[in-house]
DNA sequence: TTGTAGGCGTTATCAC
DNA sequence: GTGATAACGCCTACAA
């Protein structure tokens, strides 16, 4: 309720000394002014406006965090684990969902000059977790000043320095060879038709140099309900697949359901592989073979670099990649 | 990166122009020098800095959401679905975690005059779900001006006026009444041990109705996993009840698995009932009896009346109750 | 139709 | 040690 100006005035100071005195303990004062000042202002219920103090020092000791929608466990994750990280560094983590309404952060009428992004220059950086280049990269341009970036997990920019990658390559080429190790044969894709996606790349090369015939079947974003539908009447349509290698955990769980709907075992009639490594893979009657991502460890360097960006503006790019685990349990072994 | 002056300097307008043109689309202004500054600040890629214009008007354009971490679905749900209804009226949502780390959210030490909880009073409204009142009411008087809140789930407050309630007295009477007429007897409460929880309530004053002996098995916070590991422990040491009605669906995933793991059965030999409606439930061989908690109807009516008290600072106290609905499934019935 | 100037609440840079 | 005073970038009366 009370400003500076109220307090000095309250206190016959100037409102500098009040200031100084309440920013930095170490200011040559007078022990009993700063008493003074501490104490008044603690009765006065004194607490400084950040947004006036963010507009004169350019700084609001927030980030935010650009990421999808949280439909799935798996972004709950990612924020649970970045929060914690910079709430250690007592920063604010703004979060910033897209991709779950239509337009999707404003609509373009709104996103005229007059009204941009609203807070994009009202935090002190940014970590994306898995947006798609073009646009966030088109919504940065709308702040007023740079903002430092680090990008997770989705695919370096040449225009952004600091990358925190997660490269499930390995792991997704190591799952589709397992299931081929497996020497089942009809091994199907349960995926959004991205070609960028490694685990889409991995499946398609994998299978290429096995000979085996490729089954993509597209998978239509939606709640794990409507997954299982969706695969329940692929199957009654077109029959089963003997493995099926999922675009995440949700998608494993809600096509083990499907399966169970079916009448179909896991694994003895379809063997399932997952992604993501959230802890519901675990709670299924029979667990899922999974791809764990290195969340907690993306997050502690994402928030490192991004505090180093902050300290020095120049300092050299720093690029980290983590690899994902694959982690085999008894959906896919007989 | 352009400020409003040096736009105005370059159009050799004076900056109270350039602001009344961008800004209010019905001022009345000459074609000709609209359509210059329009064209120019385009060119010039300029955006109004957030801050200052926050600073001017009082207003940022954002409200934040006070919930829980993230470590459950539920709460993922509260956000998403108040995420939509926000953005609907082109306003941003800051989330805030609580209940995670320890210091909750600054240390006693930041948590000084001078550093006070940063943005509370960068927002122009505060959501809060679930949270304790002592604790937010606390946080609350950091600001430097009152901000309306909305107090939603919880414990209404004599000091906040506006409040919507999710009572799940009835449901949750229901649901162990439900149990108790199956002619079960051995019904167990797995829940964290707090007096006011009106599902606690509910369970002690049913059993007591109905003679039935109490057994009340304090749930240690945790993971899933954590859970499902203390409940074996508590099924090892005590013997399995008929029943167990739990805190909420994850709980009651978790029992689910550690009943598995022991090779009993649901719901022959032990019946579930789990609280809140995340899909989860329904995702398991056997789907879980739940209380259907009307989160997106929350959310909705919450924001309606958060914008109304930002229109009208001195409307009359607004407050609507939800009642939570039971939703028998396979899990407790023969 | 446009310009001028004060104010929003701080911090920071000078002097004294 | 302390007090003026100029930023910070924008909005908005009030004048012209």
């Amino acid at each position: 309720m009370a400003s500076i100006i109220q307090l000095a005035n309250d206190l016959k100071l100037s409102k500098g000394t009040v200031s100084r005195i309440l920013n930095d303990a170490t200011a040559p004062y007078n022990a009993k002014t700063r008493h003074r000042v501490l104490t008044r202002a603690a009765e006065m219920g004194y607490h400084p406006n950040p947004v006036a103090r963010a507009l004169a020092t350019g700084r609001t000791d927030t980030v935010a965090l650009w990421t999808r929608h949280l439909q799935n466990f798996y972004q709950s994750w990612v924020i649970n684990s970045l929060s914690r990280q910079t709430a250690a560094g007592s920063f604010n983590l703004l979060i910033r969902l897209y991709g779950q309404y239509g337009p999707t952060i404003s609509s373009p009428a709104s996103d005229s000059v007059a009204r941009p992004f609203v807070l994009s220059d009202s935090v002190d950086g940014v970590i994306t977790h898995g947006v798609p280049p073009d646009e966030w990269l088109a919504r940065f341009r709308g702040g007023s000043r740079p903002v430092p970036i680090v990008v997770t997990g989705g695919v370096p920019s040449p225009e952004i320095p600091d990358f925190v990658g997660l490269e499930l390559c390995t792991a997704a080429r190591a799952a589709v060879e397992h299931l081929v190790g497996m020497g089942l044969r009809r091994i199907a894709l349960f995926a959004l038709p991205n070609p960028e996606d490694r685990r889409n790349q991995a499946y398609i090369s994998v299978m290429e140099a096995a000979g085996l015939p490729q089954e993509c079947i597209p998978l239509r974003e939606g709640t794990r309900t409507e997954t299982r539908r969706q695969f329940r009447e692929y199957v009654t349509a077109c029959g089963h697949p003997e493995a099926v290698f999922c675009h995440n955990d949700d998608t494993a769980i809600a096509v083990y359901r499907a399966l169970c709907d079916l009448g179909l075992r896991v694994p003895d009639d379809v063997a399932l592989v997952g992604c993501d490594g959230i802890e519901d893979t675990e709670f299924l009657p029979v667990p899922i073979t999974t791809i764990v991502q290195p969340v907690e460890e993306m997050s502690r360097i994402a928030w490192e670099f991004l505090q180093r960006r902050l300290q020095e503006p120049d300092a050299p790019p720093q690029q980290h990649v983590l690899e994902a685990r694959l982690e085999i349990r008894a959906s896919s072994q007989k």
